[in-house]
DNA sequence: GTCTATACAGCGATAGAC
DNA sequence: GTCTATCGCTGTATAGAC
C-alpha cells in the first residue's frame, strides 16, 4: 500500500517504482492508473478526508457530552494517525500540493469555530469560571485545534505503546483550569 | 545563503547546484568545503544551537520575571524563524540525520524540566490556584514546551504581519487560567 | 490493461587540470 | 582552493508490443 510507505519512508524518498513494486504490478501500469505520483497523494488526501467525514458523530441539535466528545476525538485521532503523512509531512506535501494546504486550513478553521461555538455554550451554562475573558476564550478554541492539528508533528506516537484514547483525554486537560473547582474535579478523573 | 534557500524552497528541493551558484562558486568548489549535502545541515544545526545559546539570559540563582520572560521567549523565536527548517521541515531533517532529531528532543525535555521548576514555584509561591493537581502542572509544563516546538508547524508566519513578541504573548496565555482571579486580571493586561 | 524498454532530466559526488 | 567535465545513479514519465 503506498499509503504505508508514504507515512514510513516520507513523500521525498518514495518512488513510483517503489509503489509499483509494493502492489506488485509494473511501474509503466501504475502510470497508466495513475498519471503521477501527486495525483497519487491526491487520491490519498480525499481518503482521509471522506474517512474523516463518516466518522463525525451526528451533531444535529444537542450538543455531545464529554464522554462522546472523548470517543469522537479518538476516532479521529485513530484516523489521523493512519494518514500520518498530512501531518508529519505537511511542509512537503503542502508545497507540492497547495491545494491540500488550503483545504486542510480550511477544515480546522471550521473546526475552531464548532469548538468555539461549544466551548461559548459551556460558560454560558455556568461550567466555566467567569472571569475568563472573551479573548481567553478564543484562546483556548485555537488551542484546543492548534493541538490536533501538531499533536503528530514533535512526538513519537508509537500507537503499542499509548492508546488514541490516551491523547484524546490528553486534549481536553486543555480545558480543566477553565473549569469550576468542583466540574474540574469531576473531570479530571475522567481524564486520568 | 544556503539557509535561506532551505527555508524558503526545501532541503530537499535545493540541490548542491543551487547552493553554489547562490554563493557564486562552481559546484566542485562547494563539494571541497563541504564534502556533502548532510554536512552542510549539521552545520547550519550548530549555528542554531549556538545563537540559541547566545540569547539565553542569565539565570543564576534568581528566577526570571513574566516581563523579563517575555523578552528572551521573543529572543528565541526570531532565532527558531530564522531556522524555521528546523521545525518546519522537521520531518525531512530528522530522518536524513537521527542525531539532529536527538539532540532537538533532549534540548526540549531540559527546557521543559526547567519550565516545570519554574511553575512549581510560582505554584508555591501562592500565584497559582491551589486545587490545580500536579498532574495538571506537569501538563502545563509540557504544552508550553510543545506550543514553542510546534508554533511554526501549522501556521504560516509572516514576520511582516505579526511579530514575535505577538506570539511570546500568545504563548503566555497558556498559564492565566492557572493564576488566581487577581493574579490573572493583571497578567492578562500585560498579554494583550 | 499490463508489460518491457527506454528516454531524458536531475541528483550527489568525484577526477583531474590549473 | 577553484575550476570544468563527467561518472553513476535514480527520478518521472512515455512508447510501443502484446
Amino acid at each position: 500500500m503506498s499509503l504505508d510507505l508514504f507515512n514510513r519512508s516520507g513523500v521525498e524518498n518514495i518512488t513510483t517504482r517503489h509503489i509499483a513494486k509494493e502492489l506488485g504490478i509494473s511501474q509503466g501500469n501504475l502510470h497508466y492508473h495513475y498519471p503521477n505520483k501527486d495525483k497519487l497523494l491526491e487520491t490519498l488526501f480525499s481518503d482521509m478526508l471522506t474517512a474523516l467525514k463518516s466518522a463525525e458523530r451526528i451533531i444535529e441539535d444537542k450538543p455531545l457530552d464529554p464522554q462522546q466528545m472523548l470517543l469522537s476525538m479518538t476516532d479521529n485521532f485513530k484516523i489521523m494517525y493512519s494518514y500520518r503523512l498530512f501531518f508529519q509531512q505537511n511542509d512537503v506535501i503542502w508545497r507540492r500540493l497547495p491545494e491540500i494546504k488550503e483545504v486542510m486550513t480550511l477544515l480546522f478553521q471550521t473546526k475552531q469555530s464548532e469548538i468555539l461555538a461549544l466551548i461559548e455554550l459551556y460558560k454560558k451554562e455556568g461550567k466555566f469560571r467567569e472571569e475568563i475573558s472573551a479573548r481567553q476564550v478564543e484562546f483556548l478554541a485555537e488551542q484546543f485545534i492548534f493541538n490536533i492539528q501538531s499533536w503528530l508533528n514533535v512526538k513519537d506516537y508509537n500507537p503499542d505503546k499509548v492508546s488514541f484514547a490516551y491523547y484524546a483525554k490528553l486534549l481536553f486537560r486543555l480545558w480543566l483550569p477553565y473549569l469550576h473547582p468542583t466540574e474540574m474535579k469531576t473531570w479530571e478523573k475522567l481524564l486520568d
